[in-house]
DNA sequence: ACACTTTATTCGAAAATCGGAATAAAGCTG
DNA sequence: CAGCTTTATTCCGATTTTCGAATAAAGTGT
């Protein structure tokens, strides 16, 4: 191993951090092709507008994403596809370890998909009315 | 995107907060070739040994090293080679931020590599009296 | 200007993380 | 057994995270 300097240590473990929140794991999920708008993302993961836009701020602070304003909306982007590998790699790992120790607890209710049949992606945002 | 199932992301979640601490970096680090006994790492990492095997708990929590007692000591391995090539691929992208803002502020105190010529690996772990 | 939409920020409380200090536990040696 | 070495755990205070609620800010349309 190469004697890793400090600095890349501390700066990976801020993105790490970063990457440390269920909903902004899927946040980033999101993302994954052209972005997305941040009222999409509340139709989406089904939460509070403020909810999602202080995810996206900590995401904004370890430099991960870039918001664009485009009007009245913003649109947020992935900074570097690598990212993307990264989170890639890091839920290939996450699901071993669940099929390891098989289905234990019943999921958080909170982190349930949403009910109904509202479908992924009826949200207002631009992308989904097909306007871009 | 394939629909991420929800255990998968929140187990993710919880590797990434695993990784989200320079010192369990740090850590992970040494362990890769062969793993580490616990008085080599807080030798080399210059922590006190306490602070070290909180962190180690961390990272047993979370499923990422295999503690296995040999006598009076424990070494601790990676469980999953997968994961340090996550932390490559970490590392990797906080190279390029790091880069990319050049080097602005010095390095915190706490962080700057031990004084002296103590050399790394001058502990006396099984290893390194060249005992295994 | 006013109303409306979309997004960002601030505030406060509950919870989690972090680290030092002290202590416990487990194994070895004599 | 007593003493030593190595590692784990507990306690506690300080800091940080997280989230809802409320509010601010920015842009559009009338």
């Amino acid at each position: 191993m190469p004697k890793r300097r400090f600095r890349e240590i501390e700066e990976a473990a801020r993105i790490a951090r970063a990457l440390s929140h269920p909903v902004r794991l899927r946040i980033l999920d999101e993302l994954r092709e052209g972005g997305a708008y941040v009222m999409h993302l509340t139709t989406v993961l089904g939460r509070p507008q403020a909810n999602i836009s202080q995810h996206l701020m900590v995401l904004r602070e370890a430099g991960l994403v870039t918001a664009e304003r485009e009007g009245m909306t913003v649109i947020y982007r992935v900074r570097d596809p690598r990212l993307l590998a990264l989170v890639d790699q890091l839920l290939e790992l996450a699901e071993s370890h669940v099929v390891a120790r098989g289905a234990e607890e019943p999921l958080a209710r909170e982190e349930l998909p949403p009910r109904g049949r509202r479908r992924r992606g009826a949200c207002r945002c631009p992308r989904c009315r097909g306007e871009k």
